[in-house]
DNA sequence: ATAAGCGTTCTGCCTTAGAGAACAGAACGT
DNA sequence: ACGTTCTGTTCTCTAAGGCAGAACGCTTAT
């Protein structure tokens, strides 16, 4: 949703927050020919936001601070889902030997909260905070399973279904077949959807409302799991993972 | 350092959601209250916040969504640092089982980028992003014990020396002290002086400049840890990962 | 030396942020 | 059902201040 009164001051900042997070480090000049801003705009907005500790300047160039990890890491700290899913999460990925993540949604799409590397894991390039389309992942497809089909509807909407692979769900009735099938097993697979050769298994976590608090998985290469255990000990151990969570919130 | 000319309505962006971050979910009232705006203006910041994603609305309340969390995730994942010693601190407190972390400097202040617990980790509540006077702690000392000494003059000038407990360092001269042993060494131990019965063990690592890029600790209960391994095996341990993370980053 | 680049400062116009009032809706006790 | 009192949101209008553009000091290249 859009802002009905946006205060454009702010939003200038955003912008210049966001060009630092794309590249960077950049300098004033620089920063003002692609914002399209005067020299003194930016000057000022930098060095606004490097007293309060946003941005950094060194050798005459402007980067972003790491204020953004300690802001988004309190968040997380605060969220009792994330506090009591990450030892289940580390347990897991420890147990199978396998990656293992955490997910939850926010505005219609999928937020890694984190994941946790087994000894044998593969190394995704996924990491806390990454954003993804909920319809591509095990970990997304388990959430839309259990959300109100409206909600789901919106998603699409607003987000689309772009697809990665040509495995992908690609059709708004492909998708809800997969999300009936996902509700009757009461879990996810992606099979090479994402990634060629990654097979993942997801759990999703309830409160005891029914309402859906996030998703726990697993990825593997595909050579390590067999058919067997795509549908027998992984899922298993997914699901119990999930459920000690749940256990956990809802005391 | 503060801005000669702060772009004020910015400063009233960051206001709130410095406000945001402490407590919340806020309604727009009682943040107009607590930030002595009006309640238009305190609305208009945060629908502009809104849609742009750093601030969610959920029953009528406001609270900080998790694209911090993303912005920190890739600014810390954007760090050649942290990505060649990620696996080396992980991999040490694997081997170790106790807590093992990772800090850098950032303004004057420690701030740690991650922490990967063993087996039997004692459980601080430190997390990534946290912040830290670097006098208080194993970690912030090796750093300073590298830095030139004006430097770290500036920095108490700045933060202060402020105590923890009886047996931090409490005065310029003793912290000097300290350092000076630490340079000696090639390490910094903290016994007891951040948390009672807490022993901490830091090496420093640093570029082929000689500039130091930040440092490795492990932190295990006193109980765990003889003086014999405080002085003996743990340094060799710890000095070992980070002079892999050196050759590592200096190829 | 000269020039061309940078980041920073300055000034003054004109955009715009935001106080305050008004409004719509929800949640109360009566 | 009713008025009351919260809330979040919309509106208007004017004083405040964002910022374009010019000027300045500095470093680096020619």
């Amino acid at each position: 949703m859009d802002a009905k009164h946006p205060v454009q001051t702010t939003e200038k900042t955003l912008a210049l927050i966001e060009q630092l997070i794309e590249g960077g480090p950049y300098g004033v000049t620089e920063l003002s020919h692609e914002l399209d801003m005067g020299k003194s705009a930016v000057h000022n907005h930098l060095t606004t936001l490097q007293s309060h500790g946003y941005v950094l300047k060194a050798d005459g160039e402007y980067r972003l601070g790491l204020k953004f990890l300690e802001i988004g890491g309190h968040i997380r700290k605060s969220m009792e889902f994330y506090e009591v899913a990450e030892p289940e999460v580390k347990a897991l990925a420890a147990e199978t030997g396998e990656l293992a993540n955490l997910l939850v949604e926010e505005q219609g799409v999928g937020v890694y909260l984190m994941r946790a590397k087994g000894d044998d894991a593969v190394d995704l390039d996924t990491y806390a905070g990454l954003r993804t389309n909920l319809h591509t992942t095990a970990l997304g497809k388990v959430i839309l399973a259990n959300l109100p089909e409206s909600r789901v509807e919106e998603i699409i909407d607003q987000h689309g279904l772009e697809t990665k692979t040509p495995k992908s769900v690609g059709t708004r009735d492909e998708l809800f077949d997969v999300l009936d099938d996902v509700r009757e097993r009461g879990y996810a697979i992606d099979d090479g959807e994402r990634l060629e050769g990654l097979r993942c298994l997801a759990a999703p976590v309830k409160a005891s409302s029914g309402a859906v608090l996030g998703a726990i998985s697993v990825s593997a290469p595909a050579s390590r799991v067999s058919d067997e255990d795509l549908h027998g000990a992984l899922p298993e151990r997914v699901l119990s993972a999930a459920n000690v969570v749940e256990l956990n919130i809802n005391y």
